[in-house]
RNA sequence: GCCCGGGUGGCGGAAUUGGUAGACGCGCGGGACUCAAAAUCCCGUCUUGGCAACAAGGUGAGGGUUCGAUUCCCUCCCCGGGCACCA
């Protein structure tokens, strides 16, 4: 059928590079430049690999294959995201340990990666489950235990009852499971945190970081940084437990002097001892009921905003009013002290709460905008703002506010949070939407958090020397049961204390996967003698990764965790590990995610088994944009597979037929250089922007040139060595027919002649009144005159010239001719 | 609700700073080769009218700026993603 057979090639290919050891990576020998080129590890399941595998790993290897022609020494290593729920849900249906099958998954997996035709370095292969991993992964729980920045705090926590273990806050997606769907409800838990929020600044600074605008916007989002103040409101005895008082932190110090009541979240430490005997009972239902609901029960009410008086006032420190302290639950405990000044006139959620509950609204800044509707309300009504028929969230000056009236929002925001200070009753104050990252889970398949707890000394680290605290693998349960398997294996459990040797209990719980891929890409250098994590003097060579390629669902977990623990294991606050961040795109069917129960799954294999694995790798590239991903179409890579057949005719001159030139003879050399060195800018620019499509469009272009002109044999191996990291095994085996020393991957990346891609003549349009008329050829640098006075001879242009007067002539060298006629 | 992307032929998608819209490929139509089919090769392919030259319309909808707008501005519609009472 085709002339060019893949299959064998692809096979003998696979074995000559690892036979050759081609892709084994000196990392500290080697004198050329570095380039760590780096694509998300997957985790290892059983199925074979989809499309989206495909699309990902081979083009993220054409950029390294790139690279490596370019003339770097690129590091492209690979390895599994192994520990995780996905195994182990297979063993409790199965019961198949998930050390057995994630062995054999990743050996498949492995084997599959390999017909990708990839140049992974699988000598430097890193699995996260294996003890010999995650005892550095435990290491790094340690180091983040000894910085202060792990600890194990009660705290309402997000549980997951399909997994039956906590999340993180970034795993929760609109109140589900970020991985099974299940709901996910509050729960007062003791849990492991990692401090994460203490890095919150240095996270926010991306600059330097050649990332996507949106990745590093979501970033900045999740962060959620806020400046404002914090003020300390005291609260009016009438349960005479003494002096009680509590903050608020509030964006709007400007408009302290309309807030008219404070609002505590439930959850709130003081809603008891504020609340009056009186009002006893109906507060603590509330309290209850609100505990009871899951965030999405909370929301899903939307406006509506529920809440009780508490019975108690507190002292406005501007003005020493009183106002009334409520509870409700459209304030957030996590965020900011838990307690807001409510000013109705200015929130739009106060105003709300204000109208359905009777309380009084005083308007404190007015703005331009504002004034036309204030005429309308109530003039009497002025002073009280009750008229507002909104609440005025913008910008403005000040009024109702005594000395602090005229002054603008901004001015405001400062002067009263600085009277403020002056009385100890507030200061300037930063707060972050961002919160610590929650580490432990309550499931097996997970890296042993490396604790003991001694009824002597407490809480206890393992010493390092003591690492890895095996998992077990015998004797367990996987079954979840809201408490971690391993608190049903005895041997596991009980241990000693490392510190007195005393009857002591291991921590059960398992650390978030998460904290296994937050730092992988410091382990594939790892040290020879495995005395340490990582080797400081490689990663000090190899760092920053030049390229990570994945996917953008990362952009608020991964990518944000992994600079993190990155920023701590080096010791560094400022450093980052991934310099340039690429998301490809996801690749769809007619239009359509592909998903199973759609039934709209592409298999790869089909296709790889009849064009061979340059044709469907070379396919993804041509689909569309990498970033933006594609539709896959069945006929649509038959286009590939006869471009890759006429190439591999054209460097065998089996072209005969249809009057095309063969057997070397070249019919118009000047224009087979030009095209040539135009089709390497074209190619290297393209792949430079990751617009693989547009590369693969200008091979086509450049093909259907050459089969009709023929071409020389030096042509022959540029194209050999330009092909190359779109379809390797076909480019080295044009390289080898062409008499080319193996491999092919060791040449030089080719360079254009910039004086061979100008055109010295080009034709442009020429338009009247902006509609084009006709076209003109001219040379290159034609000047002014000479461009006008051949368009004017242009027998459509004066046609319509001569229907009016020219009144202006445009001319934009190389690109268009114009008039403009009236008349 | 708010914040990002994006809407271009039958389809996937191309189009520097505003400068000949539709590259390249698929599909489709026609032809060559063949007993025939496949494969291959050649020609055509935005719509309408015309043999053609050419003309008119055309990049989600409507306005605007400009000699000229897929590109810039305003209003709106649709699709994808993120956030979601963050005070």
């Amino acid at each position: 059928m085709f002339s060019y057979d893949a299959l064998r090639v692809q096979k003998k290919w696979q074995k000559r590079w690892k036979e050759t050891g081609i892709h084994s990576v000196d990392l500290t020998g080697d004198t050329r430049k570095k380039y760590y080129n780096l694509v998300m590890f997957p985790y290892p399941s059983g199925d074979k690999l989809h499309i989206g595998h495909w699309y990902n790993y081979g083009i993220a290897d054409s950029w390294g294959r790139y690279i490596r022609l370019q003339g770097y020494n690129v590091f492209e290593p690979m390895g599994y995201d192994s520990f995780g729920l996905p195994a182990e849900n297979y063993a409790v249906s199965s019961g198949v340990p998930p050390h057995e099958s994630t062995k054999k998954n990743t050996d498949y997996m492995t084997l599959q990666l390999g017909e990708i035709g990839t140049m992974y370095d699988w000598d430097k292969t890193v699995m996260t489950s294996s003890p010999e991993y995650y005892k550095w992964t435990q290491w790094v729980f340690l180091q983040m235990y000894e910085k202060g920045l792990a600890y194990k705090k009660e705290a309402p926590v997000n549980w997951c009852n399909g997994c039956m273990t906590v999340l993180a806050n970034e795993q929760v997606h609109n109140g589900n499971c970020e991985r099974c769907g299940a709901e996910v409800v509050q729960k007062n838990l003791k849990q492991w945190f990692f401090n994460i929020k203490s890095y919150a600044d240095e996270l926010l600074d991306h600059s330097g970081l050649d990332w996507p605008e949106k990745t590093k916007l979501m970033q900045t989002n999740w962060i959620g940084k806020s400046v404002g103040t914090e003020i300390r409101f005291l609260v009016e005895a009438e349960t005479g437990a003494g002096e009680l008082f509590f903050d608020v932190f509030t964006t709007r110090a400007d408009t302290l002097f309309g807030c008219t009541y404070c609002v505590l979240a439930p959850e709130h430490d003081l809603v008891d001892k504020v609340t009056t005997e009186d009002r006893k009972a109906e507060v603590e239902k509330y309290v209850k009921d609100a505990g009871k609901k899951t965030d999405m029960d909370r929301t899903a009410e939307g406006k509506d905003k529920t809440g009780v008086f508490t019975g108690s006032y507190a002292v406005n420190p501007i003005n020493g009013e009183k106002v009334p302290i409520w509870v409700a639950d459209y304030v957030l405990a996590h965020y900011g002290t838990g307690a807001v000044m409510a000013v109705p006139a200015h929130d739009e959620r106060d105003f709300a709460f204000a109208k359905k509950h009777e309380l009084p609204i005083i308007e404190v800044v007015r703005g331009e905008r504002a004034e036309g509707e204030r005429a309308e309300a109530s003039a009497g009504a002025r002073s009280e703002g009750d008229g507002l028929p909104e609440a005025f969230v913008d910008y403005g000056v000040l009024v109702n506010s005594g000395e602090f009236d005229g002054l603008s929002s901004e001015e405001a925001k400062k002067k009263i949070t600085e009277r403020l200070k002056e009385s100890d009753s507030g200061d300037f104050c930063i707060s972050y939407k961002l919160r610590d990252w929650l580490v432990s889970r309550q499931r097996y398949w997970g890296a042993p958090i490396p604790i003991v707890h001694c009824k002597k000394c407490g809480e206890v680290p393992v010493p390092q020397k003591e690492l890895p605290v095996k998992l077990p693998t015998e004797g367990v349960d996987y079954k979840p049961k809201g408490k971690s398997p391993l608190a049903s294996v005895p041997d596991f459990v009980n241990t000693k204390c490392p510190k007195c040797s005393g009857d002591a209990e291991r921590e059960v719980d398992t650390m978030d996967t998460f904290v296994c891929s937050s730092w992988y890409f410091l382990r594939y250098l790892s040290s020879k003698d495995d005395e340490k994590a990582f080797d400081k003097e490689l990663v000090k060579k190899w760092f920053p990764v030049d390229m990570y390629i994945g996917g953008p669902e990362h952009a608020c977990m991964h990518l944000l965790y992994a600079r993190f623990v990155h920023k701590v294991l080096v010791d560094d606050r400022n450093a980052e590990p991934f310099k340039r961040l690429v998301h490809q795109g996801l690749v769809t069917k007619d239009g359509a995610k592909m998903s199973k129960s759609k039934g709209n799954v592409v298999s790869p294999d089909e296709f790889v088994g009849k064009y061979g694995s340059d044709v469907f790798r070379m396919y993804l590239m041509f689909m569309g944009p990498f970033t933006e991903g594609g539709d896959w179409s069945d006929k649509g890579i038959t286009g590939i597979a006869r471009f890759a057949d006429r190439f591999w005719k054209l460097i065998n001159d089996e072209v005969g037929g249809g009057g095309a030139a063969g057997g070397g003879v070249v019919s118009d050399k000047d224009a087979l250089k030009k095209n040539l060195h135009k089709l390497i800018k074209k190619v290297t620019e393209d792949i430079e922007k990751f617009n693989f499509n547009t590369a693969v469009a200008a091979f086509m272009e450049f093909l259907n040139f050459a089969l009709k002109n023929g071409v020389d044999e030096e042509s022959k191996k540029i194209l050999s060595v330009l092909i190359a990291p779109f379809a390797p095994h076909l480019a080295e085996e044009c390289w080898e027919e062409l008499g080319g020393e193996y491999s092919v991957f060791d040449q030089e990346w080719p360079k254009f002649d910039p004086a061979l891609v100008v055109d010295d003549t080009i034709t442009i349009g020429v338009q009247v009144n902006g509609k084009v008329r006709g076209e003109v050829e001219l040379s290159n640098d034609a000047p002014q005159e000479e461009a006008l006075r051949m368009a004017r001879e242009n027998p459509n242009v004066s046609k319509y010239l001569e229907e009016g007067e020219v009144v202006k002539e445009i001319y934009v060298p190389g690109r268009i001719i114009g008039f403009v006629v009236k008349g």
